[in-house]
DNA sequence: CGGGATGTTGAGGCAAGTCAATCTAAGTGG
DNA sequence: CCACTTAGATTGACTTGCCTCAACATCCCG
């Protein structure tokens, strides 16, 4: 596993993510034992952090960059849980057992790092952090409850449609366009999140292109032309609203 | 709303799910506050506890019975999200918004009942216990994983022999035959969990049958006749545990 | 003994999969 | 800096698993 460390003690009070992450839900005295406990460290892209089954023993805030969560069948295919970008959580806090899904980095990528037993240690101690996280847990299964929907009952102009003003919300840059995508993972990824081919994928892109509800300028950068006709294919009354992610 | 109050007073000691619901966190001293929160109510079958979008003001662990929760799209399709059963644990301890799904029980139903706030404010003072539920949270979170990989990787065979073995683990009798299944929810729902239409999944029962998987003994009732050819189809290495489920 | 709801089976259509042929972009080494 | 390589993306032709529509069977409950 190809990962560097970087600062062996971060300085949470000026981290990215201080106010976006779990984190935020730390206060001032407790902030100092919570740094503590962690460590930063840097992968580089199309690194693998832990693998299906494997036996996690950390916790990861990401700090920077993204993360594709997936697993795969005996038969090869595979199915893309999420993706994780900054401030989202990374890992689980139950004791037993294997990781749940591989994780690889899409981009390189810096992230916070706790050891599971100590960070579980902490939580139990800190009872606003554990109702934060239950409550950032619950945000999760109700997330996976639209994609199953997603999954279940939409056809594929309407997945892409719904992951592309999910992805507008969820990464957008303050600089820019609002409605400038930058797809950061590769087609193959997106196919196996939204549960079909990349052929069908690429079919599907450019069929929303030739309609008109979106441009795209490069394989990993589109441009919403149409916002409301994206939502109402999509199946979305209004822009879903940020919020941070749990995968395991 | 149907609802009918069976006793205002339930007493935990003897309770069914003393041992296998969250209750099974809260020591004997706790107990009883726990318990002075709670009501016990009954309801009838196909009655709707929540709907969509309502404002919950309650978090229920049903005690008896089993509920579906869905959630509907304009164009009148039907995603069931999951199925309840005895010990799991229905509602949100979020402070807003409304329910992400509609609930809906299946068979007649008791259900032990917790008004929301008070809820919320026992889980925060006792660690332990909001400790438990995060861990619950996060095994139903993966349990979603499973089923997107149901979803989106699938045939249809390989997610009813998938569906079946979970059923025989989840809701067995234990004084039955462990591979007697009784699919208490109609051929719609299961089609509407599944991913596909009532007849589809009607076709496949047939298909399994005469492949030899199982029986039909009724239009609710299955014999699983070789498990290990299920499991195979299904995806599944070993059988799957039995775990405690949240709906929301 | 009806009659509505639920379940089964059949015929034909279509959305997405599969297989395969380019096309493009990003490296890599001379 | 340019040929060569390679991975990823696009497009086309054909196949297929599931959906749709429809007829019929069965169960349940008054």
């Amino acid at each position: 596993m190809l990962c560097v460390t970087k600062n062996a003690r971060p300085d949470c009070r000026h981290c990215v993510v201080r106010h976006i992450s779990l984190c935020s839900h730390i206060n001032s005295i407790e902030r100092a034992q919570f740094q503590a406990l962690s460590k930063r460290y840097r992968f580089d892209r199309s690194q693998i952090i832990f693998e299906q089954d494997d036996d996690i023993k950390k916790v990861f805030v990401i700090t920077r960059g993204m993360v594709k969560l997936y697993r795969s069948a005996r038969n090869g295919k595979q199915q893309v849980t999420g993706f994780l970008g900054t401030g989202d959580l990374l890992g689980s806090i139950k004791r037993s057992a294997g990781a749940h899904c591989t994780a690889e980095t899409i981009t390189d990528l810096e992230v916070c790092a706790f050891e599971k037993e100590p960070f579980a240690d902490f939580i139990r101690i800190h009872p606003s952090l554990c109702f934060a996280l239950l409550v950032t847990a619950m945000d999760e299964i109700e997330a996976q409850y639209d994609h199953a929907i997603l999954l279940g009952r939409k056809l594929v102009p309407e997945r892409l449609a719904a992951f592309l003003l999910l992805l507008s919300q969820r990464w957008k840059m303050d600089d820019e366009d609002p409605n400038l995508v930058h797809t950061l993972m590769p087609r193959k990824d997106i196919a196996d999140h939204l549960g079909v081919t990349s052929e069908t994928i690429s079919r599907t892109f450019s069929r929303l292109s030739t309609d008109g509800l979106i441009k795209i300028l490069d394989s990993k950068l589109v441009l919403l032309k149409n916002v409301p006709r994206l939502q109402q294919l999509a199946g979305f009354e209004e822009m879903p609203s940020h919020r941070m992610a749990i995968g395991l």
